[in-house]
DNA sequence: ATTCTTACA
DNA sequence: TGTAAGAA
């Protein structure tokens, strides 16, 4: 469709600094990830992607897309198949949410801590100012 | 030029 | 697993 890799790739570059939108076509996404298109499609086809379609039906690869693809080049050169490569991506997706929520529950624990220190420092009254009334048969017990 | 299917190293 | 050829 476009042959211009450099006119897409600068498309991209602008388009994608506002949002990950998908605007690479396959054979610009194969050359700036230094694949070939057929293991692009092989790679969606076994799950590990997914870009946006056309209302024509073909791909359009994103910034983020691109970047989940050189992760996959990382994986695959460790010597993970492509089974091995999707499962740790899916699992290193996991731990970004379970951080992210971890960080949130940090941050209420510390609001609430907060909070019942507030409930503290206004219900203690300094022993010189109290005025204590106490029994002589408490104080022996005491 | 892209899509999918099939075949090969 | 990745690549190539075929047809639409």
């Amino acid at each position: 469709m476009v042959r211009d890799i450099e006119g897409q790739a600068r498309r991209g570059a602008f388009e994608g600094a506002a949002i990950g939108r998908g605007v690479y076509v396959i054979s610009v996404a194969a050359e700036l990830a230094g694949m070939h298109p057929q293991t692009l499609r092989v790679y969606e086809r076994r799950g590990l992607l997914e870009p946006t379609r056309t209302g024509g039906g073909s791909r359009r690869y994103s910034e983020h897309d691109l970047a989940r693809l050189r992760r996959i080049a990382e994986l695959t050169d460790a010597g993970l198949n492509i089974e091995g490569v999707r499962r740790v991506i899916e699992l290193e997706a996991e731990l970004a949410e379970l951080r992210a929520e971890l960080e949130r529950e940090r941050e209420l624990a510390r609001l609430r801590e907060k909070e019942i220190h507030r409930h503290y420092r206004r219900d203690l009254v300094p022993l010189s100012q109290a005025v204590v009334h106490v029994k002589s048969s408490q104080i022996r017990r005491l």
